[in-house]
DNA sequence: GAGACCAGCAGGG
DNA sequence: CCCTGCTGGTCTC
């Protein structure tokens, strides 16, 4: 349900890294992820990362311990596989709410509630969400504020093209190329 | 507070 | 193609 033309994405700023985060490696249809989930506020399972697997589970789980240093890591495959199967099911209709949870500073959390106001399918180039945000020169902050993002595919960083057609994206461009070409074939 | 670092961009050769 | 200047938030001293 991601891919709703309006997700009902709500974003939770976290004011410090968490004290736990449950994790599981899953499957999906675009490849392994791992997926960290953690209490905020009211929602018991907010999604606060989910990362790709490019090599191994092992070396993903390496850079979990090294992004999370400060977090009791508890691996829960039952309650996060049930959260993902909501996410990843091919279910127009689901329209519930999606919880995240997300530390960084303001500019940060603003540029993020900015990916999240693109439509599937759609993509912009950094200077036009700059401008979307009021922000016209602050291009190259933009960019920095997209590359830290934790939450893959949710924060949709893979819309965003730079205005020279290069495709960089962290996990690669054929996994950026699958996405936005799922995306817009469920346009129609 | 200084200086380096960036998934930008436009312009010039 | 490569180089340059401009830009602004964040991180590390």
């Amino acid at each position: 349900m991601w891919f709703n033309e309006k997700p009902r994405i709500c974003l939770i700023p976290l004011e410090n890294p968490p004290e736990l985060i449950r994790f599981s490696i899953l499957a999906t249809k675009f490849g392994r992820i791992l997926m960290g989930m953690v209490n905020a506020g009211q929602h018991e399972d907010a999604i606060c990362l989910i990362y790709f697997v490019e090599k191994s589970d092992k070396e993903t789980l390496k850079e979990l311990r090294q992004r999370w240093p400060k977090s009791e890591l508890l691996q829960d495959d039952k309650s996060v596989q049930s959260v993902a199967d909501k996410l990843f099911e091919d279910n127009k209709e689901n329209n519930d709410v999606i919880p995240i949870a997300i530390l960084g500073t303001e500019f940060q959390q603003s540029v993020w509630a900015a990916l999240i106001g693109l439509k599937s399918g759609e993509t912009c180039t950094y200077s036009q969400l700059a401008e979307r945000m009021g922000r016209p020169n602050a291009v190259r902050a933009v960019a920095n504020a997209v590359a830290k993002n934790e939450v893959a595919i949710l924060i949709p960083c893979h819309r965003i093209v730079s205005q020279n057609g290069a495709t960089k994206y962290h996990w690669g461009s054929s996994l950026k190329q699958q996405l936005l070409t799922f995306e817009s074939s469920l346009a129609n």
